[in-house]
DNA sequence: TTGTATTGCAACCAGATAGTTGCTATTCAT
DNA sequence: ATGAATAGCAACTATCTGGTTGCAATACAA
């Protein structure tokens, strides 16, 4: 597979991530608090705790958070910027081929 | 509502929208051919002409394309780039206050 | 050992989403 | 007037999503 296509692939699970506004609250709580359990979450959010794992479970999967298991089974979630900074260089090439797309298509029907 | 709010609500359909590959799929015909109807994109999709319209409709509520009224019926769909660079500064302004609070939370410990 | 706090799993529900088919209306060419 | 091409609307289905409740298992404290 192309190295493009894994970060569409990403881009795409970041941009899923982000779609919901539980899921930007559960990020950024994390980002305010650092790493905390979905229990410690709960608390903090209005949904329970086993949404909130659900949604963790999915930010996993996206490498937006990764666990950590601490003392006494407890699991903490601690931020990953790295998948953002991937969606946010897509994003930014996607802009750029769009903008660079409808110039030339503009420059065509002027010339 | 305070304009931050109505930045995330835009960088939210936008995400929406770009959380979908058909979707991006129409997005990239638009830029790669102009401005189309609804059954040209379909000529060019493996999803029927009442599917692309739907996609069409989201897309236009999220403002990242807009509809053109021709001769003989015809509606043609065009890119507009404003929401993906609206979603592309919220983007970046997440990732770095992420950044920021991870570093400030490492510095707490440190120091 | 009994109790308390925590995690993880499964079943279930309601609503949203993606897609299809079928139909109607409009426009223009023949 | 007929026919072809296009757009829009409605109904229907299947799947996905977000959320809940309930329960079992684990770990530690008293």
């Amino acid at each position: 597979m192309p190295a493009t296509d894994r970060v569409e692939a990403v881009a795409e699970q970041v941009f899923v991530a982000l779609a919901d506004p539980r899921r930007r609250g559960v990020l950024a709580v994390l980002a305010a608090n650092g790493p905390s359990t979905a229990t410690d979450l709960a608390d903090r959010l209005p949904i329970t705790r086993q949404a909130i794992a659900k949604h963790l479970a999915l930010l996993a999967d996206a490498g937006l958070v990764t666990a950590e298991h601490g003392e006494r089974r407890r699991v903490r979630y601690g931020l990953q910027p790295a998948p953002m900074q991937l969606a946010q260089q897509f994003l930014a090439a996607l802009t750029r081929d769009w903008d660079h797309r409808l110039d030339a298509l503009k420059n065509h029907l002027e010339g």
